[in-house]
DNA sequence: AAGTGATATGTAAGCACTTACATTTTTAAT
DNA sequence: ATTAAAAATGTAAGTGCTTACATATCACTT
């Protein structure tokens, strides 16, 4: 069943069909009704590969992510795949992985799909090398590209993003000023939002004449992995009396170190997670978490598509503020 | 740049781009590495619509989930797309919720697509009301229509799942032997895997002899909904020492009420939650729960589809052996 | 009733590929 | 060197849609 067969059956040509599909005004309410009811009838779906072929598009956008099944990320791809579904947009989604060459070919992939555009979740994108971010300048060549939770200086990129920096800053100056004068930063990966976080750490801890030596530290995303290396670090004599992370997974690791070395939560060791996902309500104590936006990120994300896409002017950065949510593995008042 | 340039650079016909770009043994060697030269020099990326008229397909699968921001569904996702991705097929996300008429817009949406298939994630799908899942069965005549954790009788979709009547009745019948002889189930809603949890949970209970009778409870998938629940049956006098849910994610508010009643887990009161997601291990005590084999589940789904497209044989429904993991929650031996 | 401009419809040429069939070239056997 | 079969390549007709341009129809005006 095509356009062919349906001009046939409504006794109109296939311009008249066409006209009908892309709902041009230029077609009589009469010869619409009377074609849109035999497409009715014949359960016709117009094929996307041809209209893809003359319109030059279909509606499609590439969501890249570094791993879907990371909480954080899931929300995400979850916010955008509905604002864009309810723009009338479908998304391709690819899971990249963490190394260099698998974002590439991702990459590749959604571009070689002729995708509309293509959103970056996970700020595990933007690097330190910059080389690292050649592909990404290159698809921004091609496709508008935005970039979740990144932001990468006098690019071509879109990014919407919350500021990290200084809620980090602003809890850890509270913790201090609270007497929690011995805090630690643990962060999962050097992204460019995880950048943020240690250096709203770090500015809050110089302030304060603390020496930064020993107060930032690199884990991976596993459970144990951050309870071995806390551990090992406590039982080489380190103290602290404070952990700040940039995600909620590993400040729940944190707490399990905690209570299993019997120190007390909140009172002796205060913990603060990041992304405020629904994990921090799971663990016991409950997590204080920092909100950084996510759902306003995603949705700003697709706003800022629709009116590139209608050729309006945008911002090409665009900040929110993040949000100290207070549970009770910290005592602010 | 399309397939004329490139065949004009490389001094060779159409048909014979054609034929390298589709892997084609009719091209000399020499041929070949020309063209696919040119192609590299230029950069050139086939356009998928035209590709996807002329072939009738393009490799694309559509992915229907009720919600991937539900940690169980993500991880689905998560190894579906990794798993279709290395056999060469990308995947178009579609999130349903969980009312009818938004999942059957989402397969129209889907079809409209002209996915060369079409994988339920979410045992939501397949419902009490037989009306309800028309439009699965009508997709299965366009397309393979494969079920992830959901069954149907006498229809022609494909089925991976896992047994979860067997693995409830098991846990079931171990806690009623231990002593836990009060048990009750939480459940979710009533998916085909639901009911499968249900079923088997009754069954255990009948076998010893107990009252069925306002044991088994639906549940909203908010935790606080799930502590309010169980606060309000107990201050109603009810009692229980043993609660099943039917997710991790029901069973960490049972935790929530329980430790707020102060009873003692898990010598008071046993809790057994159901997925062995990552929640699992974060709450306190860690949580015993029923793996269901997601990612075994998932790579099945994902051979099985590549076994059909070969027009390999193939069996409708292949069943999984689910495992306890046996936590902090439980006192088995 | 003829003429005008607006509105509706049709024709045909793209869009970038695939592939059956026809033709040419190569290879190997005589 | 001749010939047949096999291999490589080319030609041209799809694939199903969009849309510029041409034409037909309609509603008014005079």
């Amino acid at each position: 069943m095509n356009i062919y067969d349906i001009s046939k059956k409504a006794g109109v040509s296939i311009a008249t069909v066409s006209r009908v599909l892309n709902d041009s005004p230029r077609v009589s309410e009469k010869t619409r009704d009377k074609v849109l009811s035999v497409m009715e009838q014949n359960s016709y779906t117009p094929n996307v590969y041809a209209r893809g072929l003359g319109l030059g598009s279909m509606n499609t956008i590439g969501i890249l992510c570094a791993d879907s099944s990371d909480i954080y990320l899931a929300n995400a791809v979850y916010y955008l795949e509905r604002d864009l579904r309810q723009h009338g947009y479908s998304s391709i989604l690819c899971c990249t992985g963490y190394e260099l060459e698998s974002k590439q070919n991702c990459m590749k992939l959604l571009l070689s799909k002729r995708t509309d555009a293509i959103i970056l979740v996970g700020s595990t994108f933007i690097e330190k090398r910059a080389e690292h971010n050649n592909y990404i300048l290159e698809a921004g060549m091609e496709v508008p590209v935005m970039l979740i939770n990144g932001y990468l200086e006098g690019s071509n990129l879109y990014c919407s993003l919350c500021d990290e920096h200084q809620a980090v800053y602003d809890v850890t100056s509270r913790l201090l000023n609270q007497g929690f004068d011995n805090p630690i930063h643990l962060y999962r990966a050097l992204s460019y939002s995880g950048l943020q976080k240690k250096e709203g750490f770090l500015q809050a801890i110089s302030e304060k004449g603390l020496n930064p030596q020993d107060r930032v530290h690199e884990c991976s995303g596993d459970m144990d992995d951050v309870i071995d290396f806390l551990d090992s670090l406590y039982d080489s004599g380190k103290r602290f009396n404070a952990i700040i992370t940039s995600n909620d997974e590993l400040a729940i690791g944190a707490i399990k170190f905690a209570r299993a070395k019997g120190l007390r939560i909140p009172e002796g060791i205060s913990i603060v997670g990041h992304n405020n996902s629904k994990l921090a309500r799971y663990c016991e104590p409950e997590l204080t978490s920092i909100d950084n936006k996510l759902e306003m990120i995603c949705i700003h994300t697709v706003t800022t598509l629709m009116r590139i896409f209608d050729n309006k002017n945008v911002a090409n950065k665009t900040m929110f503020s993040a949000e100290l949510i207070k549970r009770q593995t910290t005592s602010f008042n």
